[in-house]
DNA sequence: CAAATAATTGACTTTTACGTAAAAGAAAGT
DNA sequence: ACTTTCTTTTACGTAAAAGTCAATTATTTG
């Protein structure tokens, strides 16, 4: 196990800037050590990173990657946090299908162009 | 089957502002019809709103939006044209399967922390 | 130790995707 | 005819998520 990634390791390994490194570190997404005033990533840091990416990637706000974070974090003892953390996860999930389901939907439309193509193709070669 | 929506009725419908259909009319995404000066929607502009709206979801720029739409706009006849737009589809599929992929991860930790919480509260229930 | 390389902060800029407000034309109800 | 209620255009504003640039400070390497 390596102790410490360096920043730039981390923008190379995610095609990301020391920019927006920094800006999820203001943002409070990430809490790299320091020694003097360069960062150094733990694996831990590095995980959280990716997981603010695939957030990225679907198209969250940092606010609502900011939430899921959260939830990782671990559930907290008391009952009523309790409740209210399922309650987020719950939300979260309907939000993950739905776009699942938005997807599928993307998929089928996409195959059915595909198939048009094909046979467009098919005509071009029997020679129309 | 309906002539026409006017834009009040799709704002409606689909909870977005006038602003925004506007918008995405001077993106080129939708192209209405006009009697005089005000803007008539047909089922093909409302479908394509659907698409749009669809897109947003997933986290698609504009720009990507537009691509997909462009996709759908129907497999030209030429061989060159044909090619493309297959690479096309398969790009945009790519990208599909990538948030699908992450999608799946991301329910997966999701999963974990509802355990997490559901063993913690039948800790409570036992009085720990 | 000097020079090159890498990292930092801070400020300003940019892009995207609309929001908002103003001013005015058109349609519909009373 | 009058007042709502929609709708339009034009134009400026804004929040989010970085990009870019400048001025410093560390670190590494020859």
């Amino acid at each position: 196990m390596r102790k410490y990634y360096t920043i730039t390791e981390l923008t190379r390994e995610f095609g990301v800037s020391t920019r927006t490194l920094r800006f999820y570190e203001d943002e409070g997404l990430i809490q790299p050590d320091r020694r003097g005033r360069t960062r150094l990533f733990r694996a831990s840091d590095r995980h959280l990173i990716k997981e603010i990416l695939r957030g990225r990637r679907l198209g969250f706000t940092i606010a609502e990657i900011r939430e899921i974070i959260d939830i990782y974090k671990g559930p907290p003892g008391e009952l009523g946090q309790l409740e209210l953390m399922m309650k987020r996860v719950k939300e979260k999930r309907e939000q993950l299908n739905q776009k699942r389901q938005d997807i599928e939907d993307t998929l089928a439309e996409l195959d059915n162009v595909d198939e048009a193509c094909l046979a467009r193709l098919a005509e071009l070669r029997v020679g129309t």
